[in-house]
DNA sequence: TTATAAATGAGAATATTTATCATTATCATA
DNA sequence: TATGATAATGATAAATATTCTCATTTATAA
């Protein structure tokens, strides 16, 4: 249940909190704060484009949601399952869809090590087209 | 030469091209349309940071640079001599390192396959601490 | 040299995100 | 359950990054 998460995450429970990572939950894709924000308008929920940038942000920092910066614009958020994964993302339909890949993870390990860095975070994002036919045909 | 290079690109050749492709020669790294203009600026140059922005999408149109887009604001940009490669970036100071790993390359195009995407580009950035003993002691 | 088309620079406009602050809601405690 | 300290909300302003507009300047080919 969403509160149990929300409180365990040291947050109060508050209807916004509950709204938001209810949408989440339900959606299970990748939206940004505005999407967020215009879905939980058209289900009639008042809620402010303000108060969604700062909940997901505190979801963020609690470890709930993750935030992408993809090409264009806005950061994306979703769920934070607690398994790490990466993106490909099609620059025609913005379908986006999940891989992980032990090879590619443990190469950017070796690679930090190389360099003498210590790795916080990573993000991969390979662009391109997708499947359908319609985002395949070149123009 | 830089003029050279623009025309190549099918631009006319202006001093506030000239000047851009200049110092990103002379400089090297990865710098945000605004380090340009303040660089030039502090060269004693006259120049609109519109026009920044307007020449490096255009120079990057034409392949002669590319751009990055990091977490943290602002998009940097560098020269494209035509060897992709990715980045490890500092959070603590802002180092940016360059590194290619084929192993990876190559995977990428395994997992697209995989998905029915067609690749047309790719962004790998692995964040964390660099070697400098200011930027590892954890507080 | 001149005409034409393109480029520039200043500032307005847009887009995304964060900060401010008066009002409202949560929740531990009584 | 009522209360009050504290935190959260929402409207709006502000900050940030980038693009657009347009009058003026500049490049280039004839
Ligand atoms: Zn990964
Ligand atoms: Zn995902
Ligand atoms: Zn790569
Ligand atoms: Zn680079």
């Amino acid at each position: 249940m969403e509160k149990h998460e929300i409180k365990k995450a040291g947050l109060k429970v508050t209807l916004p909190r509950v709204k938001i990572l209810s949408l989440l939950e339900k959606h299970g894709g990748h939206l940004s704060a505005e999407d967020v924000y215009k879905l939980l308008l058209g289900e009639g929920e008042e809620i402010g484009l303000a108060t969604v940038y700062r909940v997901l942000t505190q979801f963020q920092t609690a470890g709930l949601v993750v935030r992408h910066n993809f090409e264009g614009g806005q950061s994306v958020f979703e769920l934070d399952h607690g398994d790490h994964h990466d993106h490909l993302v099609c620059l025609r339909c913005g379908r986006v869809e999940e891989f992980v890949d032990d090879t590619i993870e443990n190469r950017q390990q070796a690679i930090a090590d190389r360099h003498g860095f210590t790795i916080k975070d990573h993000a991969l994002v390979i662009y391109g087209y997708c499947g359908d036919p319609n985002c395949q045909k070149d123009d």
